[in-house]
DNA sequence: CTGTTAGCGCGTTCAA
DNA sequence: TTGAACGCGCTAACAG
C-alpha cells in the first residue's frame, strides 16, 4: 500500500489519518468561524504535517468563488520601470496574504485583452494594468468590456499611470511632472529643446510631451512637432531616435528630453558613440528615476516617480475599493536635477 | 431579471443559452478530442461570447488535477538579474500556453520554504527556484521534502544556478566563469586582487569566489581570506563593502572583483564618492552582464550569463523532464573585457 | 455526435 | 462541537 501515491494528499486523506470527519479537518486547518476541540485540532494538524498536506487552492477558489490572487499586467518585466512597480505590488500582496500572477503584454493591445481574458479565468480578486496603452487602440472597447465583466463579478480593477478608462487609478502626474521639468530646465538657461518620445499615441509618452510643451510654453518657448523624434518606448527606441536625430543633422538642441529614463539612456549611448561629450555637447533629462540612473555618468536629471510605492498603492487601492467608485490616488512627482543638465552660462 | 448577475458566467449558463448540454458546451469550448457538430459549436461560441464567459481555471485545475502554471521564486524582482531571468521564463511559459505566478523570497530560507508550500497549493506544473541558497541553510531538509512532495504528485522542479539539491538544474558555470575572468585579468597584468563577495555561505557568491581564487592560483597568485570583503549580495552590499574596504586603509588592490554586477556597481559608486578615479585608481570587474552595464562609465568588465535564455531553458527543461531524472543543462559563460579593467603596463 | 451522470477537493449548510 | 450531505464549475466516462 501507499507506494508513494501519485497524487497530492487531500483533505479527505488528512481527515482519515486523523480519524475525524472531512468537515472537522476543514475547520481545523482553515480559519473557519467555527471552533474545534483542541484535541481534534492538534490531531488534524499532525496528520496534515505528516502527509505533507497543502490545501488545494484551486478547489478552495471554486467553492469560495474566487482566489486570493492579484493579476499584474506589465509591458515587459525586464524593464526597470515595471520590475520596480512589480516589486511594490508583490510586497503589498504578500502583506495581504495574496499571491501574484503576472502577464506580459509587450505593449500589444490585442495581447493585453487576451491576457485579461485568460487571467480573469483565475477569478483573481484584483487585476492591475501597469502598462500604458494607446489612445487609438483598436480594442479599447473590448478591453473595457472585459474589465467591466470582471468587476461585475466582484473583481477590482486598478490602472496605473493615467485615467483613460473608468476604473480605479493610481494616477501619475506625467503632465505636471514634465511641465515642472521644463520650467526647471529653462531656469537653468536652456532655450533649445528636442524631445525623444515614444510611439504616437502611447499615452504615458504623449502626456509627458504635452506637459513638457506646456511648461516651455509658460516661458514663451515653443516646441514644434519637428522637435519631437519618435522611437519605441524602450532603450533601443531612445538609441534609434538619437541616431536619426544625429543623421538628420538638425543638431542645434541644447538639451534632449527623453520621455522615459530608458529612452534617455539609449540616447546617451548613441551620443557617446557619435563622440559627443555629455553634457558638454548636449544635455539630457529623462523621466521615472529608475534605479539604474544612480550608476550612470553623468548623473541624469529626471522626474522621480516612487515606483515601488506606486505598486503598493495599487494593491491598497484595490483592497479598499467599493465596486463602482473608480477612485483615484494621486502620486506626486519630483524633479531631480543632476549633472546631465548643468546650469547654462 | 438578470440585473447584472453578481457572479461570473458559468459553463452551465453558456450551455443553457446555446440550448445544448453541459458536456457539449465543454467540448465545444475546450479542446476535447471529441468532435461537435458545426452548428452546435458556433452556437456555443456565440453564447460564450455574449455572456463574456471565461472558463474557470480553478475548476478546470480541480478536475484535471493541476493547473497550467509555472511558479517562479526569485530573491527580489527589482534586481535586474532576476527580472531578466523572469522575462525569459514568462516568454517560454507564454509559448507553452502556461501562466506564471511569482514569489519573492528576499533571500530568507524560511520564507522560501513557506512560499513553496503555498505555491504548491496551486498545483502548478512547474516550480522554478531562481534564487541562490545558503550552504548551511537551516531548513534545507524541509525545502527538499517540500519539493520532493511536489514532484511525487507529478510536478517538476527546476533549480537555477547550482546543483545543490537533487532536482533538474540549469547550471551556471560560476566557478569556471570566475576562473576564466581571473586568468584574463592576470593576463592584463594585474597582480593584486580584492573580492567583494556576498554573505558567507551564499552559494552563487562563494562559487564565484572559489573559481576566482582557483584561476588566480593557476597563475601562482594567492587570494587570502583577508582579501575578501563581504556584504549583502546587492548594490547596497557592494557599496558597504567598498566603504569598509576604504576605511580599513588596506588599499593596495589594483582590481576589485565584485561577485555580482550589482555589487560591482555599488562599489563603483562608493569609490567615486571617495574621489577615486575609475579605472585609474582602481580597476573593477563584475559578474552577470546585466543590461545596466551598457550604460555605466567606465564600461564594466564582467562574465556574461545569457540571463533571459537561462529563464527559457528552465521552462523547457521542466517541460521535457521525466520525473526523477534530475537532468542538468549547462549554460556557458563568457568573459567580457571592458574599459574598467584596462591592460596594466 | 449528444446528453446524463459521476466525481475532482473543498467549504458550508443542516441535523444530531 | 461534530459529521453527513450538498454544491461550487468543470471534465470524463458512460449510455443513447
Amino acid at each position: 500500500m501507499s507506494a508513494t501515491t501519485p497524487r497530492a494528499a487531500t483533505l479527505q486523506d488528512v481527515a482519515r489519518e486523523a480519524g475525524v470527519s472531512l468537515a472537522t479537518a476543514s475547520r481545523a486547518l482553515n480559519g473557519s468561524t467555527r471552533q474545534v476541540a483542541e484535541e481534534y485540532r492538534t490531531r488534524v494538524l499532525a496528520a496534515a504535517e505528516k502527509l505533507e498536506y497543502t490545501p488545494n487552492l484551486s478547489a478552495q477558489a471554486v467553492v469560495r468563488g474566487g482566489s486570493m490572487t492579484v493579476a499584474l499586467l506589465v509591458a515587459e518585466i525586464a524593464d526597470p520601470y515595471f520590475s520596480t512597480i512589480a516589486s511594490g505590488v508583490m510586497q503589498a500582496a504578500e502583506e495581504a496574504g495574496m499571491q501574484v500572477t503576472m502577464g506580459v503584454t509587450e505593449r500589444m493591445p490585442q495581447r493585453e485583452i487576451e491576457l485579461v481574458r485568460v487571467l480573469r479565468g483565475q477569478r483573481p480578486k484584483i487585476i492591475i494594468l501597469a502598462g500604458s496603452r494607446f489612445t487609438n487602440a483598436a480594442g479599447r472597447e473590448a478591453l473595457v468590456a472585459e474589465l467591466r465583466a470582471f468587476e461585475r463579478t466582484g473583481g477590482r480593477v486598478v490602472m496605473i499611470s493615467q485615467r483613460e478608462l473608468p476604473f480605479a487609478t493610481v494616477l501619475l502626474d506625467n503632465v505636471g511632472g514634465a511641465a515642472e521639468l521644463a520650467r526647471a530646465l529653462t531656469d537653468l538657461g536652456y532655450t533649445r529643446f528636442v524631445v525623444f518620445a515614444g510611439p504616437e499615441g502611447l499615452m504615458t509618452s504623449s502626456e509627458r510631451v504635452t506637459g513638457f510643451r506646456a511648461g516651455l510654453g509658460e516661458r514663451g518657448i515653443a516646441l514644434p512637432d519637428g522637435a519631437i523624434v519618435r522611437g519605441e518606448f524602450t532603450r533601443e527606441g531612445g538609441y534609434d531616435a538619437a541616431k536619426r536625430y544625429l543623421a538628420g543633422g538638425s543638431g542645434g538642441a541644447e538639451v534632449i528630453f527623453g520621455a522615459s529614463d530608458v529612452m534617455a539612456l539609449g540616447a546617451m549611448a548613441a551620443f557617446r558613440e557619435a563622440g559627443l561629450a555629455l553634457p558638454g555637447d548636449v544635455a539630457i533629462a529623462g523621466f521615472d528615476d529608475i534605479a539604474t540612473l544612480r550608476d550612470v555618468t553623468p548623473a541624469v536629471t529626471t522626474v522621480r516617480i516612487p515606483l515601488a510605492e506606486v505598486g503598493r498603492r495599487a494593491v491598497e487601492l484595490a483592497l479598499r475599493e467599493e465596486p463602482g467608485d473608480a477612485a483615484v490616488v494621486h502620486v506626486a512627482t519630483e524633479t531631480v536635477l543632476r549633472e546631465s543638465t548643468p546650469p547654462r552660462g
